[in-house]
DNA sequence: TTGTACGCGTTATCAC
DNA sequence: GTGATAACGCGTACAA
């Protein structure tokens, strides 16, 4: 038996649309219009090829059809850190919203936050020649895929700006949302409130920190860098750096914890030692009301920043060509508890 | 100026091999070695190839090569109810993983509990000629894709198993995960445990109501019809079950609760009420040990789903064509403080 | 080692 | 209304 890899078992090969031709008795085109719903058939004729079609199994093939000049393959690939994660979930949520609406597909991959596996990604998706291409970065440098742009394939960046191109991204107002927590907790009669943020090198941290600093400077406080943490990769790392913060000769009496990840290491601390610390954190957590600190965040609309995104492409791939855009969606200050904690 | 549906402004096409063959000055055959890293080019040749393929940038066309005859597409359709529910998105990551590891991609979108999206899905997945499919079932009859099975595309059901055909399908194990449960609460002295879960159709809530039933009846205690609410869809709902439950001449003493939505309600009672009533939940909840009733859950590894239910639909693509099988993933208590309570 | 001819399943063109 | 035929970009078989 000769080795056919498309078929291991026993299974008839899929008809094709000669094959419902030859049944129905008509020809190739006749089918294919009816299969599109386009016009110039008669009604009787389009019965038989729709009996037909169902009596097959037919099942019209969009590799084909896409391979056709110009043709779109329907096809969104979406780059995120972690599928699993639900920050990257609700964004792939909000992506699915617009392309269901628009009879679509998105694929959806994880970088772990590496960019060579972003890289890979972006070329297997251009491989399977998506129409455009949605990306939170991982990588820093994002002119390896100019060759791509000039083919026609759109992208537009989420949570983060592009690095070292001009293109499309969807961002949140990180300095606003820093902002808006330390202004709350200065409002509590708070002076002295740390940071506690990952690597500076991500955006998004560097502009929280940002809008830290521009605060505590607008409310006249000085800046002091022992209450500044950063590196802070994981909750681990978060309680090491709150325990620490809270040695010093003067502990700070509040602290902004620069995302989710940290913000659960700080409640670890605060609910196994008692300390009395405020806190605001930035990202929403789930069940923050029910938790033992009911924690007092930064939120937003992860989802709004997938259909955002999305919405955008879609607008590239209709034909706007106007400049590159940036996007900033607001955030919010959700009122719990944890940072209404009075110096 | 043209309607050019594949290309809007002004970009290039994308370079093809007879581009890059006829740029490098070999044949188009050459090229397909190259790309291919098939045997039989010359060092030199492959070389000038390479670098034209670069210049050009070139990338291979996966829709084109997969429609040569009997080729695989190297994608498979994942059809969940939510991409952006941690509990089915920690499925699509264990997808990831084994695709990943394969070279190949996932597409994966959301049936929202809708047994007519999921047909829809299942066809837009057909069209676009997936190798496989898997599903978490959101219809009740799944003969509908008998046709795309002959025609040799597989299939693995996960959660719950497919209706009206039989097919490989991967669970966790409801009946021990509730007998666990049960047995706890039972361990602690609890004698009246009522039972509060979704509607009694769904599979897994059918099979926990029987292992909490055989539980109970293993260890000799009546069984009591009025501590079992069923058709509980969300938290809302959970809470109204609670409080009519404790409104009972005699009220029960613990509570096993039949998935992470109710668990939520039950937890939103007890914090407000203060109520003193043992629970143990199904399904972890993200922070369980921070939540102000730290709660006791029967746990399990959701990604395990998707990985094991992956791996056995590319088994089946390599030619396995033993019977369907039904693989059963074990579940273990998490024990917290909310199942600990005493009558 | 390299090249030619053809087929994959579909849509577009243009004839009937 | 309907149908023959040529693309689309690539892999296979076989020839050179």
């Amino acid at each position: 038996m000769a080795h056919t890899p498309g078929r291991t078992n026993g299974s008839k090969p899929r008809p094709t649309m000669s094959d419902v031709a030859a049944a129905a008795g008509v020809s190739l085109k006749t089918v294919s219009r009816v299969v599109n719903e386009e016009p110039g058939v008669r009604r009787e004729t389009a019965e038989i090829v729709h009996r037909t079609i169902a009596q097959l199994g037919f099942r019209r093939n969009d590799l084909a059809r896409a391979l056709r000049h110009g043709r779109r393959s329907g096809l969104f690939g979406l780059v995120i850190e972690d599928v699993s994660n639900p920050f990257y979930s609700a964004i792939a949520r909000g992506v699915e919203e617009v392309t269901r609406r628009r009879g679509m597909l998105a694929i959806a991959a994880s970088s772990d936050e590496d960019g060579e596996r972003e890289r890979d990604l972006v070329r297997l998706f251009c491989e399977r020649r998506v129409d455009g291409l949605l990306i939170v970065p991982a990588s820093a440098d994002h002119r390896y895929m100019l060759p791509e742009l000039r083919s026609g394939t759109r992208v537009v960046f989420i949570d983060r700006p592009p690095g070292k191109i001009d293109a499309d991204v969807v961002l949140l107002d990180n300095v606003g949302g820093a902002r808006i927590a330390v202004e709350h907790l200065i409002a509590q009669g708070h002076r002295r409130i740390a940071f506690v943020g990952d690597v500076s090198g991500i955006f998004t941290t560097a502009e929280r920190l940002r809008g830290y600093r521009k605060t505590l400077a607008r409310a006249g406080l000085p800046p002091d860098p022992s209450l500044i943490r950063l590196g802070v990769h994981d909750a681990g790392a978060a309680e090491r750096a709150v325990y620490e913060l809270l040695a010093l000769p003067e502990p700070p009496t509040a602290l902004f914890a620069g995302n989710n990840r940290i913000t659960v290491g700080v409640l670890r601390v605060l609910a196994r030692s008692g300390f009395r610390l405020a806190l605001v954190g930035f990202d929403d957590l789930e069940l923050g009301e029910m938790l033992a600190v009911p924690v007092t965040v930064v939120a937003y609309d992860a989802a709004d920043l997938g259909r955002g995104a999305a919405e955008l492409l879609a607008q590239r791939l209709a034909g706007d060509d106007s400049p590159p855009q940036r996007i900033v969606l607001p955030t919010a200050l959700i009122v719990r508890g944890s940072g209404e904690v009075k110096p």
